[in-house]
Order: structure tokens, then C-alpha cells, then sequence
DNA sequence: CTGAAAGCGCTTACAG
DNA sequence: CTGAAAGCGCTTACAG
């Protein structure tokens, strides 16, 4: 920036109002010669005496667990393009779903200066309490704010849950059950207890409604041993909802090594719709979550953040339980007659 | 920093001296002293005035195409924790294949100060032409440099395509087909180019390989595409390398639709393993790619580059083909027998 | 309309 | 063994 205004003949400071468009009635000539100036050299401002200057930098940290997961993978593409858009670069922090490293990135990234922060899926902590308490710019993704509101983008996983519970009764299935995982997030157990609610409201008696919950942090583990728990204390219901696509996957490796077919003698419903489904999971019924739009959601939660105003949780809406389509057509939703 | 200072009765030097653990004969009771003050304050080092002073931070870039591909995500995964390990973060570029956005990205990235750059499958353009005139540190995985020179990280993907080629005539399979992508990235034409290599060394005539080459950048829908052109133009192949396990997926596809049975009618050989085929695609057959130690081999090629050490190239061993084995158990290499 | 100066948080020769 | 001072690249009240 001096190399720029020494060959401008004019003061860094103008040379930084002009790079930052605070021209209020600058003079035409001399923006002219410094525009001049910094293409000939090619100058670029740097961000980190910005961020210094301004003690926020234009990084926001995306904590998230196990990018492993399509759907998080999914998440962070979004997340990522909106971002960029905005002028924004993304770190991504893989917290593997466990509270101390989320508290190690949380602290690294305040040493950062980042101007926000994504959390994915976050679980409880000490530093989570504090990043808070401070009241730095924060919005919950997918999984509610576990310490109480917050700014939050995600679906309805109540109304999801209860979504897949009519499905699976216009299926005929009278006797569905849910595979969901031991360590409890608020979304996907709002997605099972959505699912009971609605199936004992329509008169399944709630001792009929068989629960399989799977240990572990891994989804598609957990999906494989809730199955074989569930199969074992009582065979292989006529349908079940699978919390995640990840739950879905693991049940369908079990109904293969039995097999079983899927979806004829047992119909799996997940959560999430991967778009890998489409191509590879022709047996599964999914309830669409348009991770694509979380994106700008959460780049339109941390701006107003930013800016000072109240946020409050934006719903994005999912879609009907729906399986394999056709390429590049519009997904069919599923009629309930199976 | 000089609140801290101030706190121990010591200037910033010594703060800073000590913060940075160098203490060459430091007197043991001022050291005392500062780390006190630092515990009863719970200072933190501001990492961007670090970087600011050094002209370098402790943030590394990733570009990559497409995380959607979980090849990608695995990579991703694997440098990110490398990094962490190292006490650097990540940013993450999503270039999608795309050499304008690769460039605003690796111009973005100097505006940081990052102290280096992780190309994966990078193309070629012209910001990475002048990133590597200015010698900026950079390493290439699973492409190798477009631009030729470079450290790189990835498999020896001609051996790759031998040893599916092997795998294939092991099967009985005497007229194997190969499905690959227009754009030419080196990993995947070095794939084809050893698998049609040794088919001929083999005795296969060169003109008997019949070579199915789809449009596009998802590789998912160059294999649906790919394989259609293929079944047009002389049936399904008793069996053929994807270059990817994506492209497998796509061509899985095309045979669920026709109702060709995989891979008893056909037999399909994917390039990468993909932690998901283990539970969902039991009829692939893979080399697998050990993605989750790419993410040490990157690091070290980093430490190497940034200590002005020369580098060379690294090349992972993949595995042999194989397919659908037990959760836990250890892959089961695949028998010529088929 | 523009410049001189202070300062964001840190590090590091240079003195002492 | 430790401190005063300069400087990394930028921004912004304050003067003029």
C-alpha cells in the first residue's frame, strides 16, 4: 500500500479510502491515478492488517462432525459457496462430534479472529458456553443450539418424523419401527418422537411401535447394529423409519447379509435424501432435506448478526418421502400406495 | 499481550519471548511469573498479529473440486486433521473444477498470508502458474501438477489400471471395457492408459478395448452417459474399469434401469474404495485408496517445502481389487476366480 | 478533498 | 537475562 501511494504521490490514507470505496466527493483525478497505480502493480489489500485494523477478520470457522457424512459434506459445499459470495472464507474445523476438540477449535479460531462461526451438529461444552456468553456471531446448523436458543438453520424434524409416519401407514404398514441412535441430537430425536406422536395419533398403540437404538457415534454403524438388535428381539418389521440416510445404509448392509429384501419385504425411510441415492440406493425412501439452500440461510443469519439484529431459527421446508427418480427429472414423490 | 506484560511487571518482549518458548538462561522466576499471568488472565497469543509480524500464518489452503464426491471428503478429512496435528487450520476452496474460481481462490488465499497450499486435482490456469513462479508452498494431490514439477501426493494410478486389468482377465473377462472422463485429469488417463497397456500386453487386441469417454464434470453422470454410449454401440461388456468409483456409480445406474443384473452380467471395477461401498454397494469391486494417510504424506511434503528441503513425490500404495466384506473384518482381497 | 499520526497484537534485532 | 523501539499492512478519527 505505500509502494502504491508513493507511485500515486498521495497518502496511504487516501490510497485505503479509495481501495475501500469511501470516496465521499474524493477527486476524480486522484482515485483516476491510484486505480492507475494499483493496477499497474498489481496491488492487492492484504486481509490480515485488515483483520488486525479491525480485530475480525473475513474468515468464519464451520465446525462440524465427520465430513464423512454426504449430508455434512453437503452442508459444508453450501455453506462454503454462499459464503465466498458474501466475501467470506471458510476453515473447517472436523470435530468428530467430540466436545474437547470442538473446544480446542473453538479457542483456536477466536485466536483468528474469525468474524463467525457455523456449528454443525454441536454438541455441549464449556467452550461453546463461553463462545456464547461473549456473544460472538454464532448460528446452530441441523442440530439446535444444545445450550438453548440462538440463531438456527433446519427443518421441521418433528413434522419430518410425523411425514414419514403417514408414508409408511399409506404403505399399509401398520407396525412400522424407528432405528435411531443412543446419543441423542435434538434432530433426529425430534424426528422419532415427531414419527411416534403422529403414528399413535392415528391409533398404533405406542408398545407396538418397536425402537432399535444403536450405540456408537458413527450413523451407518449405528444403523447396522439397531437393525440387528431389532431383528433379533422380533424379526424384520414390514417398514421402518431410519432417522438419517447414514442409519438407513447400515440397516440396508444387514438385509443384504440376510437376505432380505428391501424394500419388498421391508421398506426403509430415511432423512436426508443424499443425492447419491439417486444413483445407488435405489431401494431407499428418503425424506429431502435441500442442504443446497442452507447456504445462503446461514450466510443471511451471521449478516444480520452482524449487523446487530435479532435473528431468529429459519425452518427450511423438506420434502415428501420420495424414492429413485430419474435422472435430471423432477423428483417423484412418492404416492402413499406404495 | 500487554495487559499480561503489564500484570508480570515485564515488557511484551519478554512476554513474547517466553509465550514462544524461548527461553535460552530466562530466569526461572520471571517465566513463572508471565505464565501465571497468563493462566490468571487466560491469554491467548492473537494469531493474526503473529501473522502479520511473520508475513505468514498457521492457515493452509485446500482447493479441491466438488467435496461432494466422497473421495474428496476423505481427502479433505485426512489434511484437515494432519494440519490440526501440525497446529495449522484449514481453509477450504470449493473450485469445482473451475480454473476462474481456482484463481480468485489462490488470490484470496495470498491475501491471507496462508502458508501453503494443498492443490487437489488442481487444473491448470494461470494464478497457479504465477503461485508457482513465486515458489509459494504447494502441494498437488491425487492430480499430479498440470504444469508439470511439484510435490505430489497420490498412487501410481498406471499400476492401478494394470492390476484391474489383471483382475478382469483373471475373471475370464477377455474383452473388458473402460469408461473414463472427457476432461482429462493425469490420475484417471494414467488409470486407462496401464489398464489398456497391459490388456495388450496381454494379448488383448488393442482394437478389441472398447473405450467409453462421457461429457461433463460430475463424474457420476460420466458414467451414466458413458455406459449408455457403450450398451449403444455393441451391449453391455462382460465387465469394465471406472476410472472412479463415482463413475461405477453412474453406470450402476444405467444397468439397475435396464435391468441388467451386476455384476453377474457385468462385472464392474471402481477406482478408490469408497468407505460407503463397504454398506451400499456390494456389487463393486474397488482398488481402494488409502485416502485417510494422504493427509500425513501432505503435511510432511509441507514441513519439507517450508524448511526449504527439496521434495519429490510421494506415491501411496492402493490396494488390490475387492469387494463387499465384513464391517470391522479386514478387506477381503478378491480372488481371480470371480 | 487529503495527510500525519496513532494503533490493532505481535516479534526481533539491537542495546545494555 | 531483559527492555525500548521499529515495523508487519492496514484504518480512521482528527486536522487542515
Amino acid at each position: 500500500m505505500a509502494t502504491v501511494a508513493r507511485d500515486a504521490g498521495v497518502s496511504v490514507a487516501t490510497v485505503s479510502r479509495i481501495v475501500n470505496g469511501k470516496i465521499g466527493r474524493a477527486s476524480a483525478e486522484t482515485i483516476a491515478r491510484v486505480e492507475e497505480a494499483i493496477a499497474r502493480l498489481s496491488y492487492r489489500p492484504n486481509s490480515v492488517g485488515r483483520a488486525l485494523r479491525h480485530r475480525a477478520s473475513r474468515v468464519v470457522a464451520m465446525l462440524a462432525p465427520n465430513l464423512d457424512n454426504p449430508a455434512m459434506a453437503a452442508i459444508a459445499v453450501s455453506v462454503e459457496s454462499a459464503l465466498r459470495d458474501a466475501g467470506y472464507v471458510m476453515i473447517l474445523c472436523d470435530t468428530h462430534d467430540r466436545a474437547e476438540l470442538q473446544d480446542d477449535y473453538l479457542r483456536a479460531m477466536r485466536d483468528q479472529l474469525v468474524a463467525g462461526y457455523v456449528m454443525v451438529s454441536a454438541v455441549r461444552s464449556k467452550g461453546l458456553e463461553e463462545t456464547l456468553k461473549r456473544g460472538d456471531p454464532t448460528v446452530f446448523v441441523a442440530r439446535r443450539n444444545p445450550l438453548g436458543g440462538g440463531a438456527y438453520v433446519g427443518i421441521d424434524n418433528r413434522q419430518a418424523g410425523a411425514d414419514v409416519a403417514d408414508f409408511l401407514l399409506g404403505c399399509g404398514i401398520e407396525r412400522p419401527a424407528v432405528l435411531m441412535a443412543q446419543q441423542n441430537a435434538s434432530s433426529t430425536s425430534e424426528r422419532a418422537a415427531g414419527f411416534i406422536e403422529r403414528l399413535v395419533a392415528r391409533g398404533v398403540p405406542n408398545d407396538a411401535i418397536r425402537r432399535a437404538i444403536g450405540p456408537g457415534l458413527s450413523h451407518i454403524e449405528i444403523g447396522y447394529a439397531a437393525a440387528g438388535m431389532l431383528v433379533r428381539e422380533g424379526g424384520w418389521p414390514r417398514g421402518a423409519l431410519c432417522v438419517s440416510d447414514m442409519i438407513a445404509y447400515g440397516a440396508y448392509r444387514l438385509a443384504v447379509e440376510h437376505g432380505v429384501p428391501i424394500p419388498q419385504r421391508c421398506r426403509l425411510v430415511g432423512v436426508d435424501g443424499n443425492a447419491i441415492n439417486a444413483w445407488i440406493a435405489p431401494w431407499l425412501t428418503s425424506i429431502r432435506i435441500p442442504y443446497e439452500s442452507f447456504g445462503g440461510h446461514v450466510v443471511a443469519q451471521l449478516q444480520s448478526l452482524w449487523s446487530g439484529v435479532s435473528t431468529s431459527e429459519v425452518h427450511v421446508a423438506h420434502e415428501a418421502p420420495s424414492a429413485w427418480s430419474n435422472p435430471g427429472a423432477p423428483a417423484r414423490p412418492a404416492t402413499g400406495a406404495g
